[in-house]
DNA sequence: CTCCTATGGTTGACGCGTCAACCATACCGC
DNA sequence: GCGGTATGGTTGACGCGTCAACCATAGGAG
């Protein structure tokens, strides 16, 4: 096993590069939807959705982060941004004066409701839409196969 | 055309979730290979590899955005940090005087050739070496479709 | 009860990106 | 020359993300 291998060749690299900057453009034009359909941001969008998924329309702070797979310190600065919005509330939580208690504010399940359509929406006609049954398959088992390689890593 | 075919079904939208979510995963570590191996960000890689080819070592601030397809406001910013810290020079341009170039450092080229191995083996590692040959061909394709339906929106 | 560590959460600094405002020079019509 | 617009570039404010430091309470071990 020379050099040979070590290397991605000309094709392979483009392959790399179209895939990631396809990747960001499609994001970009999904958030940038968003954002002008609702006011929301993907963050926003994904708080929303677990919250509004919970019971009680309430998580503990922990919970949340875990749910949507975020770093605590990150969803704290979310959240603090959301809350000034008026998006959510935070109370103390009852069995644990550490903790935080985040709950859906009116204002907050108002705004997930009436983003939820244009959002799907996006997601079909920039995404599904232009690619034929195969290609979605395809989308899928790549995803599985990079998630698989990069867990093993 | 009812209202059937306006929203993603749950297996389309887990397509769509896999799929940006595991390319975020995937962008995320490879720039923080790069982070940890050479101190740059992939900004820093991209605007040291366009200097690098460019003849002189030097580009027009304009000309180098519109290579790399940034904003100009994004560019400044950026190099304002680049500058920081050694890696480029901003100098005046003696045909337009509004005009800037910008110009690779010792330390920038010397950070890009540190940086180029190591990053390329991190994309085959992580992307590349992930994904059979046919997917690989597959992936390129996906990202053409979807880049073309883009821009025929 | 008293330490000691683990857990829940927040904060501050900083990099990065976008948007809108801004300043200076260039260029064009007169 | 003069005035207007277009172009090149920077700046400031703000959202977003990471990292490291921090504070408070919880929950043992002795």
């Amino acid at each position: 096993m020379a050099g040979g291998r070590r290397l991605p060749n000309r094709a392979e690299l483009r392959v790399w590069r179209d895939f990631i900057e396809t990747g960001e453009v499609l994001r970009n034009q999904i958030t940038g939807r968003l954002q002008s359909d609702t006011g929301l941001s993907t963050g926003d969008y994904t708080v929303l959705l677990a919250l509004s998924e919970a019971a009680g329309q309430r998580l503990r702070s922990s919970d949340l982060a875990a749910g949507i797979g975020w770093e605590r310190s990150r969803l704290s600065h979310h959240l603090g941004r959301m809350e000034r919005r008026g998006l959510i509330r935070r109370e103390e939580c009852a069995t644990d004066s550490r903790g935080a208690e985040v709950v859906l504010a009116p204002a907050g399940g108002a705004a997930f409701r009436a983003a939820t359509a244009p959002h799907l929406r996006a997601v079909r006609e920039l995404f599904v839409d232009a690619l034929t049954d195969e290609q979605l398959v395809a989308a899928g088992e790549i995803a599985a196969a990079l998630r698989a390689h990069l867990e093993r890593s």
